[in-house]
RNA sequence: GGGUCGUUAACUCAGGCGGUAGAGUAUCUGCCUUUUAAGCAGAGAGUCGUUGGUUCGAGUCCAACACGACCCA
């Protein structure tokens, strides 16, 4: 048992003081006939100064304010969709009822009825001849000025953030709010959303560590999903045109203000399209977000300018080089002198990476946190796209690109590879390349290479991190900022 | 994994050269029937992250560890 501390105890003092007056502290036969922000927008109307006069309403929330003056007081209650003031008067309650009133805390739960009226201030407010005690609250709420700043215990208790944070319930409003638009957008365009399994048998369609489980019935290692790519395209091959998910990845890797154990990530794909019809389609569906969540596609992200109005920026991987971090075509298009540019530029590289490898080096290093407004960089080596299609005329890059925001990657899309035999051989290479973290993409997915056999339509498909792009639209600095239970450390005893 | 910074009352924070712990809010008591960071008067509240060490004496100095933040890989 948890020592208590002095207010914890007056707390359960004040519980116990209610029950003997009969209140029940956890009543449920009430209801409230408006939520607070429909109580306000009904008085902007009726626009009511009287005390006593109109209708009645019944709110129903949490008591964030309390100023007593002895016989009278004024509270404010917070629910789901705002705040406001509630008049309690000894008078109108009655003296029995008001004793009870005089218990209540900060914290607790109640329901308020009765007439509006503005105040001298000018605040709109309801003249309570009802305060009814709906839950008690048995410990205290951060202040009131400063709120909750410590960034520990707010991840960490999250309800507490929300409670007293306003800021925060909007930031999660709107990663609701964008999740749904993305449904909207790739239902309109005829996408079917689909569930592939989280536990998979092999970890692949992208290169990462997994995390394992263990299933016993079957006596079999599983592994959490580090992508969903490889089942989509099953349902390519089994005549599902475009199909999508949204839904988490697990990836056993270090934590950051960019990377969670587990993130969302939504996965399409479309056959009989390129990876040009998807950067059309990505431009469309993002601006399209950012009007309809911020109504503009100028925003701001930590302070920075971001233009997210279409068209956006296209380079190619050797462009972006060129162009952002000045390195000269010729250099680029020698494969001795890209592996001499990483090495001068103390890039340390495995002895079986090559120069495709080198370039991508380079490219993260110089070019991709200088890309603030979108910017989609296509044709990257051959050597890092191991699912992608084979560009046309240089058989040396995919036809993939990556689209960068901020700095940071956003997705990443390309026209799907869809020769078994290439893909085959291709995953068979990246295994004898995998170096020696045996974690990573241990195992050939046969099955996957099966379907490929009996013939997948030519497709594009597209990975886009919802994490980041809810922090983009947000402006939140952290991804802990947008997961509403970032994964944390153990608390220790205290 | 490495570096820097942080952890003191429920919350937000002060604590000079090592001498036995402070403020505001919140809480409690009293006064107060239009306040809104309400006001006035008084009071209580702390294993100073944990464990060791140095010292007559440690919130303060040293070490290790835990948790967190930022930067780097």
């Amino acid at each position: 048992m948890e020592e208590l501390n002095q207010l914890l105890l007056q707390r359960r003092n004040k519980a116990q003081q209610l029950a003997e007056l009969g209140v029940n502290l956890y009543a449920n036969d009430y209801l409230p006939s408006h939520r607070i922000h429909e109580v306000l927008a009904e008085a902007g109307e009726s626009g009511a100064t009287h005390l006593g006069d109109g209708p009645e309403y019944a709110i129903a929330g949490r008591i964030m304010s309390i100023r007593s003056f002895g016989k009278a007081a004024f509270i404010h209650l917070q629910d789901a969709s705002g705040r406001m003031q509630v008049y309690v008067k000894k008078d109108a309650l009655g003296e029995a009822e008001y004793a009870v009133f005089k218990k209540l805390d900060i914290g607790d739960i109640v329901g308020a009825k009765g007439p509006l009226f503005t105040t001298k201030a000018g605040e709109l407010s309801i003249a309570a001849h009802v305060v009814k005690p709906l839950t008690k609250s048995l410990r205290p709420l951060p202040e009131k000025f400063h709120g909750l700043t410590d960034v520990e215990t707010r991840y960490r208790q999250r309800y507490l953030d929300l409670i007293v944070n306003p800021e925060v319930k909007d930031t999660f409003r709107k990663r609701v709010e964008i999740i749904r638009l993305i449904r909207d957008f790739l239902n309109n365009r005829g996408f079917m959303e689909v569930e592939t399994p989280m536990m998979h048998p092999i970890a692949g369609g992208a290169t990462a560590r997994p995390f394992r489980t263990h299933h016993n019935a079957l006596d079999m290692g599983l592994y959490l999903r580090i992508a969903p790519e490889l089942y989509l395209k099953r349902l390519l091959v089994g005549g599902f045109e475009r199909v999508f998910e949204i839904n988490r990845n697990f990836r056993n890797e270090g934590l950051s203000t960019r990377h969670n154990p587990e993130f969302t990530m939504l996965e399409f794909y479309q056959a009989y399209a390129t990876y040009h019809d998807l950067m059309d389609l990505t431009e469309e569906m993002i601006s399209w977000i950012a009007s309809e969540v911020l109504g503009t596609t100028q925003i701001a992200y930590q302070g920075q300018e971001v233009d997210l109005t279409p068209p956006w920026r296209r380079y190619t991987m050797d462009e972006a080089l060129t162009a952002v971090a000045g390195i000269p075509a010729q250099v680029l298009a020698d494969p001795d002198q890209v592996m001499a540019a990483a090495k001068a530029h103390g890039i340390q590289l495995d002895a079986k990476a090559g120069p495709g490898k080198a370039k991508t080096e380079l490219f993260e290093l110089l070019v991709e946190e200088k890309l603030i407004d979108p910017t989609f960089v296509t044709a990257y080596p051959l050597e890092v796209s191991p699912l992608a299609r084979r560009n046309a005329q240089d058989p040396s890059v995919t036809d993939r690109f990556e689209l960068f925001i901020t700095g940071r990657e956003m997705a990443n899309a390309f026209s799907e590879l869809n020769d078994p035999l290439d893909q085959r051989q291709r995953m068979e290479q990246q295994i004898a390349n995998r170096g020696d973290d045996e974690e990573i993409s241990p195992e050939l997915d046969t099955d996957f290479l099966r379907a490929l056999e009996y013939g997948m339509p030519p497709a594009a498909g597209q990975g886009i991190g919802i994490d980041r792009l809810v922090m983009l639209l947000t402006d939140s600095p952290s991804i802990r900022d947008v997961i509403l239970f970032p994964h944390m450390r153990p608390e220790g005893q205290a």
